[in-house]
DNA sequence: CCTCCACCGGAACGTGAGGAGT
DNA sequence: ACTCCTCACGTTCCGGTGGAGG
C-alpha cells in the first residue's frame, strides 16, 4: 500500500493544490479585489467599524479563494487585536437557527442543536459579543442560500451593529448571484454602509496563468504533455471562464493518467476527463423535472432553427408554447418560466443576463451553457419528449 | 431629455403532498 | 383519525426599468 503511495507521486508532487479548497501564495488577475477586501478589512483592524462587504461573481472566478487568502494574510493581525475573522458556509448553515447557534459557539456559549427559540439564541450571541470591546467580522459564503423570502439572518446580522455598544459586528457576504444586490432591502443596504466587489469571469490568457502557476506545484517535473493546459484552458473558456473547472479538468486529468499508469498527462486524458465531467452533467439534465426539460428542449429547437447561439426570453417561451402543443403538455405561465429560468441558470445550465434593448424592451438573453450534442440524446430519452425527435 | 417596449421579479394567494403532534 | 403545519410548485396581478430611438 505503501508502495503503491510512493508510486502516486509518479505523476503528482502535490494534488492538494488543485483542489478549490486550496489557498495558494499568489492569486493571478486579482489584486484588485484583494486590495479592496484587504484595505476594507484592515481599516477595521485598526479601530474602526468594520463596513459590510458583499461579494458577487459567478461560480470558479476566485470569490471564496480571495476572501480566505485575504483572510489568511490578516489573520496574525486579527489575533494581535482580538477580532476574530469566522468563516461559515451558508450551505451547510442554511437556517438563521443555525447561524447563530454555531457563531454563538465560537464565542464559548453552549448552545443546543435544536430547541431554543430563535431569539433566545440571538441575545445570547449578542450577549457574548459584547462580553468585550472588540470587532467581530463574520463571512458568509453562498450566501443566497440565506435570503429566502422570510428569512431575516442578513438582514439581523447586518443591523446588529445597533443593538450593540461595546463590540462591532462586519459581514462578508459572498454571492454567486449577480443580481443579489437589487434582492436586498435597499434601506439595509445604504443604513449598514455596504461596500460591494464584483469578480469578473477570467479569461483565456488568465486562466493560463492561474493553471500554468498551479501545475508548477501539483505536478513533477516533465510529466504534463505542453498541450495539456492550453487545452484546459480553452475547454473551460467555453464554460464561462471558470476557473473551478479549469483546474477540476487538470486534476481529473492527472488522475486518468496516474491509474492507467501512464508517465505524462496527455491531451488524451484531459478528454476523457472531460468526458467524465460532462457525464455528471448529463446525470442532472436526466435527473431534472419534465418542464424544465422542455425549457432545455425549447432551446435546442431555437438553436437549430434559427442558427444562432442566444435568444430573449420571449423568444424561448414562444417556442416552449410551441413544443407543449406539439407534444400535447400543460403548459406553464410565462412568470413560472422565468423562474425555471433562474434556476437553471443556477446549475449552471443556462446562462442568462438582463439587458436593455432599448425600444424593444428589456429582457434575459438566455444562452445554452452544456454541448448540444450532450444533453438532446439525454432529453430525447425523456418518454414524455420522445415524440420531439421528429418534430 | 423623454418615451415606451418587453420583459423582470416581488407579493399574495391557491393547491396538494407529506410530516409532526395529539 | 384528526388537525395543523410546512414545503414545493403554480397562478395572477402589477409596479418597475435600461437604454435606443424619437
Amino acid at each position: 500500500m505503501s508502495e503503491e503511495h510512493l508510486r502516486e507521486g509518479a505523476i503528482f508532487a502535490d494534488k492538494e493544490v488543485l483542489r478549490s479548497s486550496y489557498i495558494p501564495e499568489n492569486l493571478p488577475h486579482r489584486m484588485e479585489q484583494i486590495a479592496s477586501l484587504t484595505d476594507i478589512l484592515s481599516t477595521a483592524l485598526k479601530g474602526k467599524a468594520p463596513s459590510n462587504i458583499l461579494i458577487y461573481g459567478k461560480t470558479g472566478t476566485g470569490k471564496t479563494a480571495t476572501v480566505k487568502y485575504v483572510s489568511k494574510q490578516l489573520e496574525e493581525m486579527a489575533r494581535t487585536c482580538n477580532c476574530p475573522l469566522i468563516y461559515l458556509n451558508c450551505e451547510l448553515f442554511y437556517t438563521q437557527y443555525r447561524v447563530f447557534a454555531y457563531l454563538a459557539r465560537v464565542f464559548n456559549k453552549r448552545v443546543p442543536v435544536f430547541g431554543w427559540p430563535n431569539d433566545i439564541v440571538y441575545s445570547e450571541l449578542k450577549e457574548r459579543i459584547e462580553t468585550e470591546d472588540r470587532y467581530v467580522v463574520v463571512i458568509l459564503d453562498e450566501m443566497d442560500k440565506l435570503v429566502t423570502k422570510e428569512d431575516e439572518t442578513l438582514y439581523k446580522l447586518l443591523r446588529i451593529n445597533s443593538d450593540l455598544n461595546k463590540a462591532r459586528v462586519g459581514v462578508i457576504g459572498i454571492s454567486n448571484d449577480l443580481t443579489f444586490s437589487e434582492l436586498l432591502d435597499p434601506r439595509v443596504k445604504s443604513s449598514s454602509g455596504v461596500k460591494e466587489i464584483i469578480f469578473p469571469t477570467y479569461h483565456a490568457d488568465q486562466l493560463m496563468d492561474i493553471l500554468t502557476e498551479r501545475a508548477v506545484m501539483a505536478f513533477n517535473y516533465s510529466a504534463l504533455d505542453d498541450a495539456v493546459i492550453p487545452l484546459c484552458v480553452a475547454l473551460a473558456t467555453k464554460r464561462n471562464g471558470n476557473a473551478k473547472h479549469a483546474l477540476d479538468l487538470l486534476r481529473i486529468s492527472g488522475e486518468i493518467a496516474e491509474r492507467s499508469k501512464s508517465k505524462k498527462v496527455s491531451e488524451e486524458h484531459v478528454r476523457i476527463a472531460r468526458e467524465k465531467i460532462d457525464g455528471s452533467m448529463v446525470d442532472v439534465v436526466k435527473t431534472l423535472p419534465l418542464q424544465p426539460k422542455i425549457l432545455l428542449s425549447s432551446m435546442l429547437t431555437l438553436m437549430r432553427e434559427k442558427n444562432e447561439r442566444s435568444f430573449s426570453s420571449g423568444e424561448v417561451y414562444n417556442m416552449y408554447l410551441r413544443l407543449c402543443n406539439y407534444l400535447g403538455l400543460e403548459m406553464l405561465s410565462q412568470r413560472r418560466l422565468r423562474d425555471l429560468i433562474s434556476e437553471l441558470d443556477f446549475l449552471g445550465l443556462l446562462n442568462a443576463v438582463v439587458v436593455s434593448r432599448g425600444k424593444h424592451g428589456r429582457t434575459k438573453e438566455i444562452s445554452l451553457n452544456v454541448p448540444e450534442e450532450l444533453i438532446q440524446p439525454v432529453l430525447f430519452a425523456d418518454q414524455e419528449l420522445k415524440a420531439l425527435s421528429n418534430y
